[in-house]
DNA sequence: ACAGAATCGGGAACCGGTTCCATGTCAGTA
DNA sequence: TACTGACATGGAACCGGTTCCCGATTCTGT
């Protein structure tokens, strides 16, 4: 029906259908002063001017009156707030954000929700938001170039945002200095991107520890079971903890050439690969470092089906603190994502206070929480 | 710092900073008419005045030639569209909902984020609203009443969004009014209740047939791990896949007082049930209807760990098709959570079209997944 | 050729709060 | 007592698009 001749046209920010109200305008005119205005048997909202009118003050003051801004006396206030109350007044945030440049609403890219991780963060991010009286608007962002350069151009420039929080998305340089342009402060979780504010774990060191921890054991045959090098975030997470495994290994004189295998990061994606990797009992490893919890899990699970006893003959250190690690007795680098997000929050907000505040680059600290999926390798008495 | 003698004061929704910009109004009244306005260097976001001067044409006529209503010369037209194009002007949706009083924004309620079925529903309404060229407010809602009081008066209503979505969040018959009264839209997912447009399952149905299923293959003694009937969401959803279970039990005349075990609604909670209940080979039930995957897979694990061989010894059936089923051979009746999410905005929208299209309830078809979890129950011989 | 309809374009009102500025009070002070 | 300054309040401009209304052109049909 609507057919647009050039869908593909750079102003086209525009084909949204409207209802078309023949009222409203009319209404307003040809019912010039009714207290009790309504359209089609619902009661109109009530706007300030009526608040003002109700009690006997300019808007101006209702406004002073219900922001607390500027001078009004208390007397004046509570007759204004009275009146409010009685209308049932509710601000148009819209109308304010107009004037003011501010929607109180801050926008979060992120590439996936039904990965722990990226809920857990977004929970952290929504409750702190909410909290200091900020509106979350969610992007769900693909990797796909063209898809994210709509959602810069149109919902973050078009829509008022006045902030905008990604996570486990890298922002290019020309995205940086647009939001920058625009004042509006920019805040990564999960990894770091020179000149912006950033709220990560130490992933190299993550893993690192993680590694450390099973060559302290006196574990030789490490594997690396972890992320995708090609389909992992814009933050290289995954290759950052596949340096931090090569870097303690290297130090430990134990790097081999099949020391890393690329897994979805996922139970399943660990499942798969532990089947895989520990059917040889001659070659398989004594240790597993997983790129994440969910993957040591899976791996968890393949090890006990086929009858490899954890920790005697294998074990497996995760990196991120899941929730299944502990019923899994999993090893793991504990982080907290909802911490991460709510930090996250916090830098927003002080620099949609002060915008002139320098980027900062927050790392969270890790814990290592070690339970009983790693121990000492077995040492075969015959050999 | 910022303390309010009164928090609880019913006309609070104020209390917000305001960055004191002393440009801004002072700007525009004494650079009377530069076109290339400047703020501190930064290049002022160009508005559509700008456009229709840069055009030669009114301002009237600019906006007609953007949206493409009303009437304008295909000259014209690509006249203004090349001004746009070339100030890189971008609309200001704050101003145009203004006065449209369409935000083409959509607030959707969410209990948890973290758990499958709500994470997956969310990116089904994510991806749907995108595509129609909405935004997606997220509010997630406990079930505090005083918090949720606030979401409904404040957000709800002072930001303007133009339809709400709830998930698994039952709403209160004043909700509904006060929305249907703001011709706002309302579609819930997970439950239906009376008068709205609801998109679920049918609960009742998924627990019976699982149970039938169970029931078919010979087995009697049955056990039910479902959630805890307090702390379920609004839709009462333990509850009526409690009573899907009973009515197949009762059916059948297998029905027993302990045909029920309240269990947090996870892995972990199915574990745990699963450790307690299987422990003693003689009480023990020959097959389990799981309120929800994730209990059906802690139980998976149970067994495993106490070496009891599934389905050999147990079978156990699941609801609802969360991804690590397959991994775990578990049989299940599948819903497709994102599709529910991706129909009620279908909804949605069909509402914001037409506002007189009446409620409409539509029940998503289930779909049972034999898989390698149930089998006839075991039969002694010596027995 | 001409009435009437369809097109085209501009001026101005408008959405609903916010804030600047001018005006006016009243208490404190020199 | 005249003067300064903090306090109160109202009028009006303003944010930035959208749309109403009306005058002006340019097609139609007969």
């Amino acid at each position: 029906m609507d057919e647009h001749p050039d869908p593909h046209a750079d102003v086209d920010y525009w084909n949204r259908f409207h209802k078309s109200r023949s009222d409203g305008y009319a209404r307003r005119q040809s019912v010039p002063d009714t207290d009790a205005r309504h359209n089609g048997g619902v009661t109109a909202m009530a706007g300030l001017a009526d608040v003002a009118a109700l009690a006997g003050v300019s808007k101006a003051t209702a406004s002073r009156a219900l922001s607390g801004r500027g001078y009004v006396s208390p007397a004046t206030q509570a007759k204004v707030k009275d009146a409010a109350a009685a209308i049932g007044f509710v601000a148009s945030a819209t109308a304010a954000s107009l004037v003011t440049g501010q929607s109180h609403n801050v926008g979060v890219l992120i590439p996936v929700l039904s990965r722990w991780y990226f809920s857990e963060v977004l929970e952290g991010v929504e409750s702190a938001l909410r909290e200091a009286g900020y509106d979350l608007t969610l992007y769900r962002l693909s990797n796909d170039d063209v898809e994210r350069r709509r959602v810069f151009d149109y919902f973050l420039m078009r829509k008022g945002v006045d902030a905008v929080i990604a996570v486990g998305i890298a922002i290019s340089q020309e995205e940086i200095a647009l939001l920058r342009s625009l004042r509006k402060p920019l805040v990564g979780i999960g990894g770091d991107v020179p000149g912006i504010s950033t709220v990560s774990i130490d992933d190299v060191a993550a893993a690192r520890r993680a590694t450390d921890h099973l060559i302290g054991l006196g574990h030789r045959r490490i594997l690396h079971l972890g992320g995708d090098l090609e389909h992992q975030m814009d933050f290289h997470v995954h290759e950052k903890r596949l340096r931090g495994v090569r870097e303690s290994l290297d130090g430990a004189g134990l790097g081999h050439p099949d020391d890393f295998r690329p897994v979805p990061y996922s139970i399943q994606g660990g499942h798969a690969a532990g089947l895989a990797v520990l059917a040889d009992a001659v070659t398989r490893p004594t240790a597993i470092v997983a790129g994440c919890d969910e993957i040591a899990i899976g791996v968890l699970i393949a090890a006990r089906q086929l009858g490899i006893p954890v920790p005697a003959r294998l074990s497996v250190v995760g990196i991120d603190g899941h929730p299944l690690a502990e019923m899994f007795q999993l090893t793991t680098i504990r982080q907290i994502p909802s911490a991460l997000g709510t930090l996250a929050v916090k830098l927003v907000l002080d620099r949609l206070i002060d915008d002139e505040l320098d980027p900062e680059a927050v790392e969270w600290p890790l814990e290592m929480v070690v339970r009983g999926s790693t121990t000492a390798p077995f040492i075969d008495e015959r050999g």
